[in-house]
DNA sequence: TGAGGGAGTTAACCTAGGTTAATTTCATTT
DNA sequence: AAATGAAATTAACCTAGGTTAACTCCCTCA
């Protein structure tokens, strides 16, 4: 598990978007990240100004209201670039925090200098395009869902976007994912058990 | 307002994101639409997979529930691109229509020959990226706002956010924006005008 | 073995916002 | 000036989800 092969799988992750990215550019060192099970790689507030990438693992961004409420923004299983792009590119302190929920292995590098030595490669802005296109999509489909459907439809939509995590998390998450309290969680699903049995 | 004016409005909208575009390489038609006010420029569930550049004027984009219910994504006003970027990237239908609120002067390309021709050009691909950084950031942005606050707070931000609006557009469509009905909206704001009558 | 302690469930009550409908206000057309 | 009609307000009632709190399962750890 050395630096090298860590960087290699970031590298080959990058080259699906978009091909023959030009790796000899970038000489800002990668640093590693052993994150347990419940631990935060980074806190709210705190300035994570890196590119991350998580090798392996499954970790979830939260961020805490005023009122000191806390709110599932996504999950994010391995291998995927993971971090505040807004954090990034503002130069801005994060506004959640990314927590583990299972060991995992994750790796930066500081995005001021990557982003530096890679912006004249072509092939890595096109393929920085996409994954902005992609997160992007995303976002506006959350939003959508907030707005259009009920509390019960998106535990439902929950279930097939993440079929496995359901299992693998505690339930008090995918509450705070779809933006109710546990308690309403549990009285949805009760009712659901209710209308499956007929 | 020939085509020639037009199309270095929307050079020069770009070249303030990152300047030394090659606009040599494009060679794809710019087509005008005059959209007049309540007039859409597209409905949702048409293929939009076009560039479009807001000269001036003021529009919504406008997305309908399964049940028939309107909201209000967000509003645009000129100068300023607009679009579907899900629609041109995924080459998709678009989930939204956009709606003239006042009579607007807009721009199209074709989306898919714009960024062929474009797509080799460094500066262009840079600032391509910084606009979907900006545009992913107010999703996120939004996409909080929905889960943290009240429908109260949401109507204040809106004030905040688009001072002038609030006395150009119909209120209904606030309340679309924010989330709410018209009639809820009514209610907030007579809340508030006792509020700060004490 | 048994004593926490966190996660989930259930129930009782509360509140923000939805729904429907009546009323008013204002702008446009004739 | 009258007539139409859309936008906003207000009131009465309803419902989804929040809040609090009691109770039950585990699971861990001593």
């Amino acid at each position: 598990m050395d630096k090298v092969h860590l960087q290699n799988n970031v590298f080959s992750y990058f080259n699906r978007l978009g091909d023959e990215i030009d790796w000899k550019r970038l000489s800002t060192p990668i640093e590693v990240h052993l994150t347990a099970k419940s631990e935060y790689l980074f806190q709210q507030g705190e300035s994570a100004e890196r590119l991350y990438f998580l090798h392996s693992g499954l970790v979830r961004y939260v961020s805490v209201s005023g009122e000191g409420k806390e709110f599932t923004q996504t999950f994010a299983k391995g291998p995927r670039i993971i971090g505040s792009t807004r954090s990034m590119v503002t130069r801005s302190p994060v506004l959640f925090g990314i927590q583990a929920l299972e060991d995992s292995i994750i790796t930066s590098y500081d995005w001021g200098e990557f982003y530096q030595q890679m912006r004249r490669d072509n092939a890595f802005l096109e393929c920085y395009s996409h994954f902005l296109e992609e997160i992007f999509i995303l976002k506006e489909e959350r939003e959508n869902t907030f707005v259009k459907d009920s509390a019960e439809r998106r535990y439902l939509d929950f279930c097939v976007a993440f079929p496995d995590l359901k299992e693998r998390i505690p339930q008090q998450y995918i509450a705070s994912y779809i933006g109710i309290t546990p308690v309403a969680l549990s009285r949805i699903r009760q009712k659901l058990k209710l209308k499956n049995r007929l």
